[in-house]
DNA sequence: AATAAAACAGTAATCATTCCTATTTTTGGA
DNA sequence: TCCAAAAATAGGAATGATTACTGTTTTATT
């Protein structure tokens, strides 16, 4: 039924993601796009990035600064959020993974998975500071 | 500076919060009080919530269903949130202590805390799948 | 090349939340 | 008890991220 189709423009969001570390916003995306693609509207964006979310080709993280930010590495990572300068950072630490198993005794739901980011200063903001 | 004063919509807002688990949202909370108060505004609400939050009288929960929650409960705890209905649920569970000190390891910044909830299905919603 | 389906650009609409302003309430002192 | 200053309110306007709509363009298939 979805019958998807190529477009110049989804693959062009993709490789700009994949390009960045920092998780940026749909905004940055389309910021970032309109050089090479001075056209581009913010729908597309949004509706490539949920697209892609979907197929499992990027990750949408919803932390609590009330944007959205795309990530293209899907594998299992945690995220940091800076309180002060909102930036978001990848932290190299190892997966919690009994965490889902000790929320699921004595609950008779199902546990699916769990979303879990630290927040506080990052290293530059940390720094400036003092 | 504050020199905050007492409201009697504060007291509402705070005591509705009180007699609720479900973790209402802020127009939740506006619609449950129009009864006794008609002419309480969403401004009031939005608030007071943010109001008490910042005292520290309860909890914003910011999860990925793009709304606010409130929860009158501070003390640590996990939550639960239903990708079928929505519904926001307490998980009775240890609090993992280390995962902080974890994700400090190798980290030149500073972790303040985290962000961590579980999502599935409810068990009203699980018994209905079968 | 012809056709249908999907994607696009541009724009309007939505929705949660915040901001603004004139009025009302609270509170501490005369 | 009355007064004045500060804080809070109601109501409505504004904001900002995101989604929905629509007519046009692109893609893929025969």
């Amino acid at each position: 039924m979805a019958a998807l189709k190529h477009s110049k423009q989804r693959d062009a969001i993709l490789a700009f993601l994949m390009t960045r570390k920092d998780h940026p916003t749909a905004d940055v995306v389309y910021s970032g796009l309109r050089e090479e693609y001075p056209n581009i509207s913010l729908g597309t964006v949004y509706r490539n990035l949920t697209l892609l979310t979907d197929l499992g080709q990027i990750q949408r993280l919803r932390l609590s600064d009330g944007v959205d930010h795309f990530d293209a590495d899907t594998s299992q990572h945690y995220h940091f959020l800076c309180t002060k300068c909102g930036c978001v950072i990848d932290l190299e630490m190892e997966t919690i993974d009994r965490i889902n198993q000790l929320a699921g005794a004595g609950f008779d739901g199902q546990i699916a998975g769990n979303v879990t980011y630290f927040y506080g200063l990052c290293p530059a903001c940390k720094k400036e500071n003092k």
